[in-house]
RNA sequence: GCCCCCAUAGCCCAAUCGGCAGAGGCAGCCGACUUAAAAUCGGCACAGUGUGGGUUCGAGUCCCACUGGGGGCACCA
């Protein structure tokens, strides 16, 4: 008969639904804009700032799990952030500038902003059921006048500070998007990150920002990141800055007036040169052939040509053999006056160091290659064990003592470095000197569906800002304009939009036609979120002094030598140009891994694709961002194969019944007599879990959740209990609305509202933990002996040493392993070991 | 070639300072409920930490070498 009447009981009330919870609670929430950062700023001045940021997405169709498992991570963040009693800023905007745009709208034949904001329009939605803590209120579009006005700006100063500047240079060219690509944007293979097409070489001229100038500052400011960023990209960053030292050194040409600078990281084996060699597109090499014979002059014109019907893979491989020509002209050696020849060959690059080399066969095996091949003498001025280079075609490389070398004879080569240093400067012959492998950063872009540079050429050929008062410089209408690219700006045939005045005068100027590498605009979009509707300025700086810099910065580890690079070389700008106090942007970065398949990378073609969009339909946000968050660590990948959404949405229906138990009773009696064991679980989360946050062990404490439920359910079900009316369940089923707010936060919602407060869980504070539940009435001492544990001990927490000592050697167990040997040792860690060294 | 990271049950993963290898989950097995199944609930089992050395009273944890996997840079002078 109870049975019976239970059994009816329990139908009436609903079953966990997540449909039912996101559809109750996502108008209640944009209703009440929880997290506008302002409000709460407002509300709160007191309060310590923190800003999260997600890189926010490139809008080209539906979010994908990627996005999920990334704005999962910003979320807990910030939600975590506001329950510790901070303001948290955590806005959200768009990357809505760039290619894909373009190539939807040339295929279908539609305005690319209109491609554009449909898809904003499609992820947007897709966000309000996910429902990240977002301050919408501060939502942006890098495609927006109001936004790219700023791009134009920056771009301005820095123009005026030298630091744009334009460049006939050798470039990447992406054959199918017909438009240059930084160097960044070019893959290891020679291919295009993009379209993955061989990127070809061309002279050009471009625009370009002038990072190098950066190159110390960005590698020497990363040591301060150490321990805060991902140590992989802390290693990228430094290996794509290439810092090396070494010295210029000048080597006069026979008949030329200037002499040839070369740049070597080995200057103490310059008594070892033999020859030079230039790159054969450089300058240099024409210049100086064009003061040869005619003999070699043909010979010199045929190899430019072999060199570059050459794809750059090929050239690249390190396994081609050396070719070359001599140009017939000849350098001296600054130190020995000897006459070296001078080479062409395209093993040197035209644009690292000067595009010239000197040639020290026997300790450089690129050099001995060239060498043996072409017959060129080989001097060895390292002594060493190893075998004759010339003879075995192995370069000595190493270290070792100077000979050969004059004034360098019997140094080693850190002091021949410094030793040949000196003697260089004091003939005025070269210098100590560092040089980078980054280059300047390409930014003109010959698309359509970008920042237009907001330069205009006069008819003389000089380059005119246009005034900041007429910023921004609108990108034309689309209407009768082809957006094809066929390797000119299409803006380039916007005739009206191209022709223009200078600023104050009749004087006819045409407006520059290439738009700026999308890559400008999110290097600075984490300061426009600061003053998103500041029409004069950039961003505001009181805000920025408030919540800037970047306190975690969510993102995946493909921008870790693109974006990232970027946005810390820009703040450097900002800093030097007073706009900003700091001069590192993310203060600490989490990477996410990627969502795989089976083992591999996700793609609709191959057939292995989790949709973002039917995983939130059928399993909803909440067991979807459990999931994720469970998986694993945050920055290992996540293979879709490995994990349960159904086993999350079963712990969240655990959680849930839970605090539907407690709904249904009344708590009886003093919190205080509440289940112990069950306490102990609550406040043992409450002071863990921040801890495990802050070390981005987001999975640990899911797993911890998950410990609280099954020990919740236990004591609800004891038969000796008091069941769901004990004040330590309603505890624990209280806490856990508050913790299960980082992962599910439409559930987090409803167990709060289940258990009575009228007031939302997004704001709820963090309760401190009582301390006297922390600390156990009595633990388990292991005794070992020699490292064999023997026994274990029930003591207090607070036993002394001693005690525990005697209390060890007491035991049976222990006595009779002891047995007839003799103690040499005793360890004693207490309360939870003792360690008895016998022999 | 140079540099970096990783390796713990069948699988995904935990393991403050070096101190009992196991928190959580998936899959599996047994049981309860059910006419049955699903769901739910209860329970069970499973590794000695990639290999070999070293340091230490004690090593998953520190050091060295190796193997396997992943990643970055690479004709960068």
């Amino acid at each position: 008969m109870h049975e019976k009447v239970r059994r009816v009981a329990d139908s009436q009330v609903p079953e966990y639904d997540f449909r039912a919870l996101q559809s109750k609670w996502a108008p209640i929430w944009a209703e009440q804009r929880l997290f506008d950062a302002a409000a709460a700023s407002e509300r709160h001045p007191e309060r310590p700032h923190k800003y999260i940021l997600d890189m926010f997405p490139y809008p080209s169709g539906d979010l994908h799990m990627g996005h999920a498992e990334a704005f999962c991570y910003g979320d807990i963040e910030a939600r975590y952030w506001r329950h510790r009693g901070f303001n948290v800023l955590h806005p959200i905007g768009w990357d809505s500038f760039g290619l894909p745009a373009e190539d939807a709208a040339i295929k279908r034949g539609i305005n690319p902003r209109t491609w554009t904001y449909d898809n904003i329009a499609q992820q947007k939605h897709s966000f309000e059921i996910y429902a990240p803590s977002f301050d919408w209120s501060r939502e942006l579009h890098t495609s927006d006048p109001e936004y790219y006005r700023w791009n134009q700006w920056l771009f301005l100063q820095m123009y005026n500070k030298g630091l744009a500047y334009r460049k006939d240079s050798w470039v990447n060219w992406d054959p199918v998007d017909q438009t240059v690509l930084a160097n960044e944007q070019v893959l290891a293979d020679g291919t295009s990150e993009r379209t993955g097409a061989v990127v070809e070489k061309k002279k050009l001229t471009q625009w370009y920002l002038k990072i190098t100038d950066y190159a110390d500052r960005l590698l020497d400011d990363l040591d301060q990141l150490e321990g805060r960023w991902p140590s992989k990209v802390l290693q990228m960053q430094r290996n794509w800055i290439g810092r090396s030292y070494g010295a210029d050194i000048d080597f006069a040409v026979e008949g030329r007036e200037q002499p040839i600078t070369v740049f070597s990281t080995r200057p103490d084996t310059l008594y070892g040169a033999t020859f030079l060699v230039v790159a054969p597109e450089s300058d240099l090499a024409a210049e100086l052939v064009s003061g040869a014979s005619a003999e070699a002059r043909m010979a010199f014109q045929a190899y430019l040509e072999q060199t570059q019907k050459a794809s750059e893979i090929e050239r690249q491989s390190a396994e081609r053999p050396k070719t070359g020509v001599f140009l017939d002209r000849w350098a001296i050696n600054p130190v020995n006056g000897e006459r070296l020849p001078i080479w062409a060959a395209d093993y040197v690059l035209a644009d690292y160091g000067h595009g010239a080399v000197m040639a020290v066969p026997a300790h450089d095996q690129r050099d001995l290659d060239f060498a043996r091949k072409y017959d060129l003498p080989i001097r060895v001025v390292v002594a060493s064990d190893a075998a004759d280079p010339a003879v075995s075609g192995e370069a000595v490389a190493g270290d070792g003592v100077l000979v050969n070398s004059g004034p360098l004879d019997g140094l080693h080569k850190g002091e021949a470095i410094q030793k040949i240093i000196e003697v260089l400067e004091a003939k005025g012959a070269g210098h100590g000197t560092k040089t980078y492998r980054i280059r300047d950063w390409l930014i003109s872009r010959q698309r359509y569906w970008g920042t237009p540079i907001p330069i205009l050429h006069a008819e003389d050929g000089s380059l005119v800002p246009v005034p900041e008062d007429q910023l921004p410089v609108l990108l034309p209408d689309t209407e009768g304009l082809d957006l094809k690219p066929r390797g000119s700006s299409p803006l380039g045939a916007a005739t009206e939009w191209v022709n223009t005045t200078l600023p104050g005068s009749d004087a006819p100027a045409k407006r520059d036609p290439d738009t700026m590498d999308t890559f400008v605009d999110s290097s600075w979009y984490y300061l426009r979120f600061l003053s998103p509707n500041d029409a004069s300025q950039p961003f505001s700086q009181e805000q920025a002094r408030t919540w800037a810099p970047i306190d975690v910065y969510v993102g995946g580890v493909e921008h870790a030598i693109l974006h990232l690079l970027y946005s810390r070389f820009i703040t450097k700008v900002l800093h030097d140009l007073g706009w900003v106090d700091f001069d590192e942007p993310f203060t600490s970065l989490i990477n996410q891994g990627m969502v795989l398949l089976d083992g591999s990378k996700m793609s609709k073609s191959k057939g292995n694709l989790v949709e973002f969009a039917s995983e939130l339909r059928d399993h909803g946000a909440d067991a979807l961002r459990v999931t994720l968050a469970f998986a694993g660590p945050v920055e290992d990948d996540i293979d879709w194969a490995d994990v349960s959404v159904q086993g999350s949405a079963k712990f969240l229906a655990r959680a849930w019944r839970v605090a539907r138990d407690v709904s249904q009773v009344e708590t009886e009696g003093a919190l205080a007599d509440g289940d112990l064991t069950l306490r102990r679980e609550t406040h043992r989360l409450l002071a863990d879990a921040p801890g495990l946050i802050e070390a981005t062990k987001f999975n640990v404490v899911v797993a911890r959740l998950m410990e609280l439920v099954n020990v919740a359910r236990k004591t609800i079900d004891r038969p000796d209990g008091r069941g769901a009316a004990d004040p330590a369940v309603r505890e624990a089923a209280e806490t856990l609305a508050l913790v299960l707010d980082l992962y599910a936060p439409y559930l987090a919602a409803e167990l709060w509202q289940l258990l009575g407060h009228d007031d939302a869980v997004a704001l709820a504070v963090w309760p401190e933990p009582d301390a006297a539940l922390l600390v156990e009435d009595s633990v388990t001492a292991v005794v070992q002996v020699n490292g064999k544990v023997r026994a274990r001990l029930s003591v207090s927490p607070q036993i002394s040493a001693a005690d525990l000592e005697q209390a060890a050697r007491a035991d049976a167990h222990v006595i009779a392993s002891i047995g007839e040997a003799t103690v040499r040792k005793v360890i004693v860690r207490e309360p939870k070991l003792v360690n008895i060294v016998v022999s």
